[in-house]
DNA sequence: TAGCGAGATGTCTCAAATGTCATGTTAGCC
DNA sequence: GGCTAACATGACATTTGAGACATCTCGCTA
């Protein structure tokens, strides 16, 4: 049973500390107090359902990091498009980057949970930008497939170097849907199609 | 996650505080209340989408809270640290980017105050970059030099695309410390040569 | 051009909510 | 056991929302 402290909320909340003791007081927010001096709790629950009461923001610290926002980085404006429709169909948010400074700047502004990689862009490696996703503490977690029309031992290089799947171009709808799906399970009541 | 109150907005955008309550209770600004008496709140990032969506200008205090840090934009490792070698030694802090996704990502990720760019660059167009700062909410008012061995009417052209300032290659270390200070003047107790 | 009218914004006032500060206490952590 | 950062509390300062009404803006029409 998670709890929070009312410093935590007021933090979360871009809010005064005394002003979420006052909260608790007034019973605007359900909580306990400790034995000692009376320190507050709030139980994760009662605050995600107080949040959601009076329609206020989920802190994304909160929000069970269930990201299933997905960026995509492919020059090539028709493939790019093509895998939005196919992942936006299966459930997940996208964006597209069409270059190696949009695909950076999006990646650091959104933090998807899933990013696919075109291997060869004009001016970049996809190795470079592999391991500077890898290296950079806020992305390291995060998942990258990379699609290329590169040989096979292109993609078992990208393997090594960090990525979680590679996909072969040209690649089958299903086979896109099924990796990504793999890495990134949809949050329950988010399905576009039954799975089981 | 940054918020905030209706009072704030009033002034950034020197109107009545009562019109900024009315833009929220009318839906043209997004925002919540807290449980109290409804008192108002707005993310930042709401906000900075409400100043572009009406073409009103960002509030200087809103672009990055006078950091003095640069980003450096440029494939040629030997001129990128050059050009960070120069402003540093001026007293302000430098990043390099060798590649257009390192210079996106970190652009973000640092949201410096003022980024140094090469129009050319392999693969990517340096306007479409400016474009793309220009247009993105957190980096609007970012300043931007644009540094290139372009002709005259290539640099005019990035001006009329929203750089600050243009300077050609080669140039002159005075004329860039000349420039960036001009355009960023650093804090009072930074400076590494006395300016008066 | 002047006059008109509807909608948006500014002004004023007051009670309620929130922020600030100082102080003493406690919980969490070596 | 001792230390530090976090916490609760009271008193007080400041901000804020709401109603009522004045003023302004801008398109419209004569």
């Amino acid at each position: 049973m998670k709890t929070l402290t009312t410093g935590e909320i007021a933090k979360m909340c871009d809010v005064n500390l005394r002003t979420v003791i006052r909260w608790i007081d007034r019973g605007d927010l359900k909580g306990f107090k400790l034995p000692g001096r009376g320190n507050n709790r709030v139980q994760l629950e009662d605050f995600l359902h107080f949040l959601q009461q009076h329609g206020m923001p989920i802190p994304p610290e909160l929000s069970g990091e269930e990201n299933s926002r997905i960026l995509i980085i492919d020059d090539e404006a028709a493939v790019a498009r093509s895998i939005g429709r196919v992942l936006r169909s299966a459930g997940y948010d996208t964006a597209i980057a069409n270059d190696g400074f949009q695909g950076g700047s999006l990646l650091m502004k959104q933090q998807p949970a899933l990013v696919t990689l075109d291997l060869r862009m004009p001016g970049i490696s996809g190795y470079d930008v592999l391991k500077f996703i890898r290296t950079t503490p806020e992305t390291a977690t995060t998942k990258v497939i990379v699609i290329s029309a590169l040989d096979q031992p292109s993609l078992q290089r990208a393997l090594e170097e960090g990525a979680d799947a590679v996909l072969s171009k040209p690649f089958d709808n299903q086979q896109l849907t099924d990796l990504v799906k793999d890495l990134l399970p949809l949050p329950a009541g988010r399905r576009s199609t039954p799975t089981e």
